[in-house]
DNA sequence: CCAGAATCTTGACACTTGTCAAGAACCAAT
DNA sequence: ATTGGTTCTTGACAAGTGTCAAGATTCTGG
């Protein structure tokens, strides 16, 4: 009976624990979340712990309750980026039902991240060159950079469907395409270029039947 | 006559300004390569001044004499960084004289540079992304992508011409998928990636026949 | 309700940062 | 050799950095 009330009271024990942890790891990805903002407003070399408090609901000690340091914490932010990102464009390739449904719709989520979301694609630009020189950012960026081909190749393989025929190339060479010309488009968008935004998705347009 | 020893001592003055001025040049881009150095070690975000300096045969004090603030002394980096980098293929290119040679000479540089200067070009891609927060660099680093697009496009171009054709994409495309392709291949190779330039050859052998 | 644990705030620390200014060292022209 | 200007060194300054620890506050199980 003893070890019964043990069993019971460690079962217990365990399911506060687990309680416990997932509520410190909302708050994680919490302070993940506003020191998201600050790195997509002012870029990995110019945030400090204390700006990032600074604009959020928090203050600088909280952060080093949560996060072993600032890697740490960054590395967090990276984790949860991805989550968010990465599923982007799976709506569009599950609903549409022919290529100008699927170029339409994938043209318009790419014109629409590029001009609502600059910040947050700046700031993976930059962690991923970051990653270059810090091998702590390594192993999630090429995870996500992974994740991030996948989801081009997903695209790129449904557009192919409807025209019976196969990718023409292999899914890095479609992931690089697409992502230098996102990259080089977030740049002229940001530096005021107009007509940034409206080129990529001419390029774009006219790229997918020959690589598909 | 006034006139005429008024002239002669201000052409002397002239030249001796333009002398010093040249000297003045030529100690600020030897600073910059100094400067490069560190840049290319540790990345923008860890790079201070005095760890410039001190990587160096100079003291913090002088790159303060020789530019305005660590914004100009890195902007003046970029710009030199550029002159080397741009004219890496010409070579190839000019003395190529069938399309074999074109790819095993490109693929040559391309794996050379991979190899030999990986920091440089991290510290190129750490810039580009910075060039997405900070104004001042923007217009450097838009050039030198232009230049970057522009020396890709030499290489389809000649490349096209042997086999009597024309590329098949647009100078931004090109450039986009090479750059794409570096880039991701820079990464892994950082990250201890034996397989990085092999497969990187691998794809751009395979992709040229394809794009030109 | 209350003791003990979890969470958060505050202020301090040692250190680094960019910038600057005073003066030393050097150089060239008279 | 002296003078005046250029170039460089040195040391200081204020501001900002990551980190930590002591204590206040809040929460929670008994």
């Amino acid at each position: 009976m003893a070890r019964q009330v043990t069993g019971a009271a460690r079962r217990v024990a365990d399911a506060a624990e687990v309680l416990r942890d997932e509520k410190f790891n909302a708050r994680r990805i919490e302070l993940a979340e506003a020191a998201l903002e600050t790195l997509g407003e002012l870029g990995f070399a110019r945030t400090s712990l204390r700006e990032i408090a600074q604009n959020s609901a928090f203050t600088h000690g909280v952060f080093h309750y949560y996060f072993s340091d600032k890697l740490d914490l960054i590395c967090c932010c990276v984790r949860h980026y991805k989550a968010k990102c990465v599923t982007r464009y799976d709506e569009v390739v599950a609903t549409a039902t022919s290529r100008d449904e699927l170029t339409e719709g994938f043209l318009a989520k790419l014109a629409a991240t590029l001009q609502n979301e600059a910040r947050m694609h700046r700031l993976w630009y930059d962690l991923r060159s970051q990653a270059m020189f810090e091998a702590a950012f390594r192993k999630d960026v090429l995870e996500i950079d992974k994740s991030l081909e996948a989801m081009i190749w997903r695209i790129a393989s449904r557009y192919a469907e409807f025209g019976r025929k196969r990718p023409a190339s292999s899914p890095a060479a479609l992931y690089a395409l697409f992502d230098g010309l996102f990259q080089s488009a977030l740049l002229k968008h940001l530096a005021g270029d107009k007509a940034a935004v409206p080129e990529l998705l001419d390029e774009v347009r006219r790229l997918l039947p020959t690589v598909c």
